[in-house]
RNA sequence: GCCCCGUUAGCUCAGUCGGAUAGAGCGCUGGAUUCCUAAUCCAGAGGCCAUAGGUUCAAAUCCUGUACGGGGCACCA
């Protein structure tokens, strides 16, 4: 009905003033309103048109609505404020939704196939440990991003970026030492600088299962290298990590894999647990292994855009001319020690997905990395790669808020509350619902004690709720839903039926938005919307009631709201149970 | 100093391509249960959209300045 009225007002323009005035050219909206009074839909096109008509827009409102031809399904055209043209369109018209819902029930929403493909990284955490709170607004953000798009009609791929490689694989390699060092002998001291969480404990504890006392002989001097006094100083830190590597040989790199395998196995879990499934895991270390060739990616990636020219040595080390690109200043490569810098994994990392032919590259970052940015887009635009396909989303910070208090966390000492803490306490579902609640730029302050409570000040139980109870009537109706199809649907002309019936007609460009704009905070805000216009319409009318053909077409309707609480809670990875 | 994000009701926050009288929940005040789940609903009070300019028929929305808050500016990852 809104591509009839748009095609009769570019009809209309035509005649009236020719052809040198295109509609498609001109911000000319025709929009859904939500003040009812204002009809369904309402075009601004008599605004836009005053100026270059230099005539008063009521003049051209009202002529463009004479020249509209009746139609059974457009009641009313009317003339309003400055000049917008609203449309009163019939009950009929509004109907069609529910039909459409009841034919495509789970695939209400989705878009066709794009024949695009996206790749989004997301999580990504060192692999020193098991993921905290602070990871799980990005988690929940890139699987739901994941599954926007899907609905949007791309081809998904979501990958975790592991950090194996370079100095803080070797401080967890003798961390881990030092852990199980101390399974024979207590006097031994953790390095303050090392990693401290309990989870290496259990982890030097399956170590020491496995291998006995293989990596350990009594006369140690190292643990006496440990001087509490320098302890603090980094480059003592790696001054015992050196110590322990020389000492261990070839074994330290056992332990290293040993620790991050199990950390992996550790962080995999938990990601499952809460609902995101990567499926793939990018290797940093596989970056600097020869590829084919003799040559690393890293190495290669380098060379390119050395042959472009734009590397130089400085000091002794190697950098890229990011500057000549935007950035700041100029970028280190390859360190005057003669080791690689992160950045340098970077680019090689971003090339290889560029160079696995993806459309759209996405990167999903907490916020304290928008700095970095302009360095890889650098590096992108050097190696003439389109950094219009690069897209990077950040991720503000999130507090915990426990008793209206902010709970403080450490990461140094290991004092931070786990993802796997937080799922125990509060569900998956609401840890999932509540993190995703917010605008991804907007700092988010996640209340626990909200998230547990089982009332109407909780949203998520709020949406929940409204299905079940739809299921609860469904089911004592004792009806098929099948058998609704022919319902004369024209009896649900209340004023909250038809409301109901345009919001559920516009759940497809909600989706279709957040997908686009990367908000996927905007479908809980709809099916918030949606629940709350159920909850109010239960308590004003009775469904299951003797008129069998009204009782009809309102479970028709209830079963078009069931299914688009289920396919919104679905996108948010969240359950729509059927009782509560 | 430079860069990014924010500032909307007492609190926590929505607000689409700039559109008509600014939205929700909590909290506050007052109501609703013979009835499909009261884990709900209805009504009321509550606003200088941080601030000063600019663009426009029209600005919470776009542009510029200022103030306040958060974050970032490594041969760390």
């Amino acid at each position: 009905m809104k591509e009839k009225i748009q095609e009769n007002l570019v009809k209309i323009l035509d005649n009236l003033y020719g052809k040198e005035l295109r509609i498609d050219e001109l911000s000319v909206t025709l929009q859904e309103n939500s003040d009812k009074n204002h009809g369904d839909l309402a075009s601004n096109i008599a605004l836009i048109l005053a100026k270059p008509l230099k005539t008063n827009p009521q003049i051209i409102a009202n002529t463009i609505k004479d020249a509209f031809i009746n139609d059974e399904d457009l009641i009313k055209v009317e003339v309003a404020g400055p000049g917008f043209i609203n449309f009163f369109l019939s009950t009929k018209t509004h109907n069609e939704v529910l039909k459409q819902i009841f034919k495509e029930k789970d695939s209400y929403g989705k878009s066709e196939p794009n024949n695009q493909t996206v790749l989004i990284e997301y999580v990504s955490s060192n692999p020193t440990g098991p993921l905290h709170v602070g990871h799980g607004r990005g988690a929940v953000f890139g699987s739901v991003l994941a599954n926007l798009l899907r609905e949007a009609g791309f081809k998904v791929d979501e990958e975790y970026y592991i950090n194996d490689f370079g100095r803080q694989m070797n401080i967890l390699a003798a961390s881990l030492w030092l852990r199980y060092a101390q399974l024979f002998n207590n006097e031994i001291n953790m390095i303050k600088n090392g990693y401290q969480g309990e989870y290496l404990i259990s982890i030097a504890d399956s170590l020491k299962q496995i291998q006995s006392d293989k990596f350990y002989s009594s006369q140690e001097e190292v643990s006496i290298l440990i001087d509490p006094e320098k302890d603090e100083d980094e480059a003592f830190t790696d001054k015992i990590v050196e110590a322990i590597h020389s000492m261990l040989g070839e074994d330290f790199f056992f332990l290293r894999n040993f620790a991050l395998e199990e950390i992996l196995k550790i962080i995999k879990k938990d990601l499952l647990d809460f609902g995101v499934n990567h499926n793939y895991w990018f290797s940093e270390s596989s970056l600097y292994e020869p590829d084919g060739s003799v040559k690393s990616k890293v190495d290669k990636s380098i060379e390119e855009l050395s042959s472009l020219g734009f590397v130089y040595e400085k000091e002794d080390a190697v950098w890229f001319r990011s500057s000549d690109f935007g950035d700041d200043k100029d970028r280190v490569l390859k360190r005057s020690n003669g080791e690689h810098t992160y950045f340098a994994s970077d680019v090689a990392y971003h090339s290889d997905k560029y160079d696995r032919g993806y459309d759209r590259v996405i990167n999903i970052w907490g916020s304290d990395h928008h700095g970095y940015t302009p360095r890889v887009n650098a590096a992108m635009e050097a190696s003439n790669r389109d950094i219009k396909k690069l897209e990077v989303v950040y991720i503000q910070f999130a507090n915990l808020i426990r008793a209206g208090e902010k709970v403080t966390m450490s990461t140094r000492s290991g004092e931070f509350i786990t993802l796997k803490e937080l799922m125990d306490e509060v569900t998956t579902e609401a840890a999932r619902f509540f993190y995703i609640n917010r605008k991804a730029d907007q700092h988010l302050d996640f209340d626990l004690d909200l998230a547990k409570e089982q009332s109407k000040d909780n949203p998520l139980y709020y949406i929940q709720y409204a299905h079940a109870r739809i299921c609860s009537v469904l089911k004592k109706s004792n009806t098929m839903i099948k058998d609704l199809i022919d319902s004369d649907l024209s009896l649900l002309d209340l004023e909250k039926e038809v409301e109901i019936q345009k919001i559920l007609k516009q759940y497809p460009s909600v989706v279709e938005r957040a997908a686009k704009s990367s908000e996927p905070h905007l479908i809980c805000y709809y099916l918030k919307d949606l629940a709350g216009l159920f909850h109010s319409y239960y308590n004003s009318e009775k469904f299951i009631v003797e008129d069998e053909k009204l009782m009809n077409s309102r479970l028709f309707l209830l079963n078009g709201i069931k299914q688009v609480l289920l396919n919104g809670l679905l996108v948010l990875g969240i359950n729509a149970p059927d009782e509560m």
